[in-house]
RNA sequence: CCGCCCUUAGCUCAGACUGGUAGAGCAGUCGACUGUAGAUCGACUUGUCCCCCGUUCAAAUCGGGGAGGGCGGACCA
């Protein structure tokens, strides 16, 4: 693969890389790329775009782990209760393999760890009661702003969590932080003080945070924000329905957001086109290759809302449904990790 | 170890001093208006008042005990 090509597929539906020329330099071998995730509350649509980009990873040959941060969970304001942590664990782990099949990449090639599996090593305990001196409680906070739950009276748990996220890289030998731009605050720090702790600077790559479909950001507490991966094909069609999306506008447009960074990247792997059925008198079907062309029709109101949306929650259903039904055909998989709901 | 404060709707809180089985804002639900949603109107819903015991005809409210959370002081060998 030539190498504009990769350098295309890993910073593709990207926010930001932090810096190109490092990434660049790195290109040059084949460097590891690591995301972390803290199996707290049900994963969903948000995750999943996130997720797709480590197809675009893997096929740009890099060396790929997830890491399912088990004690991070806990960790930010006990997210998740201690005893549910490895029930969790595996709901993600099956979850994310899930997705990862469906965006038509081989799970198997990516190498998932737990947390604990090293976050208890004394080499890295060590580095992080040393970083735990070093480290202001200010800057700590800074760091984790994005990520941490915020309170009044914010737990001691919540600092570490920032410095053990910047001690994964180290402890996984990562050449690459891949997340959400919300990770940026922890990264930052992490690259300021793993070159003390004999580890390189990591390369970072963020993915944007996709808006809610009520408009503004996204909202773990917010269940009509967001698609779950569970969501019915009914379900997907009434929350998409329901969305916010002014004719015309891009800005805070969950709908299109997610066909950008979600639809048609699998459309588009599959070879397929984007079908949207509209009613004769409204000047009947329309036939889209790339995102781009929706996002000009939507501007220029060619393109009404209304039809947008039945069209698009056909296909989001779509590429949903081999994740749901791998997830209900293991009922105790979530059962397990959320029994209060689950019951 | 000592002292003080807090706990009421999904959320933020009022009501407690002067007992009469609860309210506001936001959120949510439903209509109207738009070929979607939102905005805007209109209507509606929501509660072990942290738990236990006691006083009383009557306790969110008073008294005692307990739990959880917060703040401060003391100790500094």
């Amino acid at each position: 693969m030539d190498e504009q090509r990769r350098y295309d597929l890993v910073t593709r539906y990207t926010e930001e890389v932090v810096t190109d020329d490092e990434l660049e330099s790195l290109l040059e071998d084949s460097p590891s790329v690591y995301i972390g995730y803290a199996p707290t509350g049900e994963m969903h649509i948000g995750h999943f775009t996130t997720m797709r980009k480590l197809a675009d990873f893997l096929r740009a040959d890099l060396d790929v782990t997830v890491l399912i941060a088990d004690l991070h969970a806990h960790l930010d304001s006990e997210k998740s209760p201690w005893d549910l942590l490895e029930a969790r664990s595996e709901y993600y782990e099956e979850a994310i393999r899930g997705m990862i099949d469906a965006t038509g990449a081989d799970p198997d090639q990516i190498s998932f760890v737990r947390g604990r599996e090293f976050q208890l090593d004394e080499e890295y305990t060590m580095d992080m009661y040393r970083m735990a001196a070093e480290t202001t409680v200010a800057r700590a906070q800074r760091a984790g702003s994005e990520v941490v739950r915020e309170s009044e009276s914010p737990n001691l748990g919540g600092l570490i969590y920032s410095l053990m996220q910047s001690l994964d890289v180290k402890a996984l030998d990562a050449d690459i932080a891949y997340g959400g731009i919300d990770q940026r605050g922890i990264y930052m720090l992490g690259r300021e003080l793993l070159p003390e702790h004999g580890h390189d600077a990591p390369v970072c790559l963020f993915a944007p945070l996709l808006s809610g479909l009520s408009g503004g950001k996204m909202s773990a507490s917010d269940a009509a924000s967001k698609v779950n991966l569970t969501d019915s094909p009914e379900e997907v069609e009434e929350k998409i329905n329901d969305a916010y999306c002014p004719m015309g506008e891009l800005e805070d447009n969950g709908v299109l957001e997610y066909l950008e960074y979600l639809v048609f990247p699998i459309l588009d792997e599959r070879g397929e086109n984007f079908v949207v059925d509209r009613p004769e008198e409204y000047g009947g079907d329309l036939v889209y290759e790339s995102y781009d062309q929706v996002a000009e029709d939507f501007v220029a109101e060619d393109l009404h809302p209304a039809d947008l949306k039945g069209a698009a929650a056909a296909a989001i259903s779509e590429v949903i449904d081999p994740v749901r039904e791998r997830l209900t055909d293991q009922p105790e998989l979530l059962a397990e990790a959320y029994p209060e709901k689950y019951d």
